[in-house]
DNA sequence: TTGAAAGCGCTACCAT
DNA sequence: ATGGTAGCGCTTTCAA
């Protein structure tokens, strides 16, 4: 049987209140109590048991906010399924989750639903959002008030957030490389197409992937640069216009897409490029439409990063903190999954108790 | 809030436990009083919380045992680090871990090894063993004696196993495949080499390599199928020996490894293959010896099956069932997973409230 | 067959 | 500053 808060009390000779109040640092205790109490626990290998806390926990019912693009591409989804998940799983501790999904990606949208959130009386908040200084400020406000907040997906850094949940950006940049090494093109034409030179996870991807194709010796040569705003309307005509201006046999082999706007990098390919597989398209990230051109053959393979584990371990991972007083690591990282046609499918199980993972569309847990 | 079991008794004019008895099938209880309870419990939506249950369930403290082969490959020590992150996870419940690990694939021994663990009194039993009739019979008694059983990374079927929590090993197969036609091997020549054609994992990962490939219309000669009985040295021989009987232009251009033995493969390969990647090696899991040839080029991708979840997930599901009454789905499929060079390596973090995930080696999750 | 009550470990509140 | 106590939801035991 494990030591208990009790065990404690009585080796220290106070009540159980006191030592509470010692461990969690809650109300005064005199020094010398506080000290012992701490000794004790230290010595007698004290660890708070969860299924305790967590029943008691239950009087509190936790509300947990959490703000994130409302995109229509169906990768958010997969987050907002990972954190409603997450939501089921700890209603029986009393948590509830207030989701608040702002259309686009505009900084004063963003800074302004933040701070309607922070008046909402929340124990918590999980965000994503894009790391500009007017989201950033928010933030930092928010940690003012002293409501503790989890970056999901884009990390807010220096801003005080508790943690970061998302992919290792870099990572998934090289593993796009290294399959593209495998692919064994000829002579390489790779054309880049990001979102915007401002996202750092957009440019990690790049760097990652020139890097890997660097140290690998595969010599390979880029027709292009393209700022696509991740909007697919824009980057069909900017890779439309790319792959008209160039004769057909300087025109690219492969496009690789480091944010959004697949769709219409496909289109584009689709109706100017030279045959269904050339150029390839090399995308990020398990949506609808890059499904759907991978059953055409146009995207060989699509690089993921478990969205619905962000959205599940975000909300789960600000419960433990706030519940049983974990701190997070500073970054919790997910998994960089290949994925064909062939594994694209997963099964469905219900984890974690009783819930259902929910790993329909999505890229993960 | 939440219904609760008081509630329910106090709507139907009982005791708690009263409806305790009726909803947990314990002891016995008028059947029109149990009648009324069960239709209230459903009426109101009772749903037993965790919480509760956990904390009540301290007191009983369980022994879960846990059976593998000492295979001394790697592969599964990742199993048991799994099993052993969901000991640690749930000790704050009582659960401890009798871990029995038996030389080789020996049935006697394996059968010899389930009744021992049998007669020690345990809760329940998760196990990774051999489909062969002597272990089924042990299974088969086992759960006559009462004892719930998790069948772990191979299916032990219609022995009255609980659960089978382990890859879809036919989708391991064909993922394979499709990595297969995307490196894009002029005039393909594959040599199979399977651990046993008794071993149904096996069997359905060379199924589906060929599946895939014929779905997708490249055609490929077979140069030979090899059975090494997942033993190093064998498939060692065996590869050289094949390699040797083909004229060089007839010689295999790739090597398909559906079981163990890969490092024979690998070395046979080295020495008596026409270049660093010709043939190539295509193998499952990850495990020292697969990363030391990818690092060589030899293999270029291997597909895995997150074995550290499929531990995990195995007493974590056995706890549900024991502790919540949570049946666990026939089949927890775990993800099949593409690994690269670039995304060998995983982050470590804490998950599950404290604990370390303890993600180094292995595949997951 | 049923009820009452103790207790799992922790938190929170009310006295002192 | 500290102690005592009620209670979170459930299981289990002892009486009746």
């Amino acid at each position: 049987m494990a030591v208990t808060i009790k065990d404690i009390a009585q080796a220290a000779g106070v009540s159980r209140g006191t030592v509470d109040r010692v461990l969690n640092g809650r109300g005064k205790v005199r020094p010398q109590v506080a000290e012992k109490v701490r000794r004790l626990a230290s010595e007698m290998n004290y660890l708070p048991n969860r299924a305790g806390r967590e029943l008691a926990a239950i009087k509190r019912s936790l509300r947990i906010g959490f703000l994130l693009p409302g995109v229509d591409n169906g990768f958010f989804e997969d987050i907002l399924r990972g954190a409603q998940a997450a939501e089921r799983n700890l209603s029986d501790f009393g948590v509830s989750l207030l989701i608040r999904q702002v259309k686009g990606y505009d900084p004063e949208t963003h800074a302004e639903a933040l701070r309607e959130l922070g008046a909402e009386g929340l124990s918590g908040l999980c965000v994503t959002t894009v790391d500009v200084p007017e989201t950033r400020r928010a933030v930092e406000e928010l940690r003012e008030k002293g409501i503790p907040l989890i970056a999901t997906n884009t990390d807010l850094p220096e801003t005080g957030r508790l943690s970061y949940v998302g992919c290792d950006y870099l990572q998934t940049g090289r593993t796009a490389g290294g399959l593209f090494s495998l692919l064994g093109i000829q002579e390489p034409r790779v054309l880049i197409v990001t979102g915007s030179k401002e996202i750092e996870g957009h440019n990690l991807r790049i760097q990652g992937f020139r890097e890997v194709l660097r140290e690998k010796g595969v010599s390979f040569h880029e027709t292009g640069f393209l700022v696509c705003q991740d909007d697919d309307r824009l980057a069909y005509r900017l890779t439309k216009e790319h792959l008209l201006s160039l004769p057909a046999e300087e025109t690219p082999n492969c496009i690789f897409v480091a944010g959004a706007g697949v769709g219409g990098v496909c289109r584009a390919a689709e109706e100017w490029g030279l045959s269904t597989r050339n150029p390839l398209v090399l995308p990020f990230d398990d949506i609808p439409i890059t499904r759907e051109y991978m059953r055409k053959g146009r995207i060989p393979a699509t690089i993921c990063q478990e969205p619905f584990e962000q959205g599940y371990r975000s909300v789960k991972l600000l419960f433990d903190y706030l519940v049983g007083g974990l701190r997070p690591p500073e970054h919790y990282i997910t998994r960089t999954v290949i994925k064909l046609l062939e594994n694209l499918e997963e099964h469905h199980h219900f984890p974690e108790g009783a819930e259902e993972r929910g790993e329909g569309t999505h890229a993960d847990p």
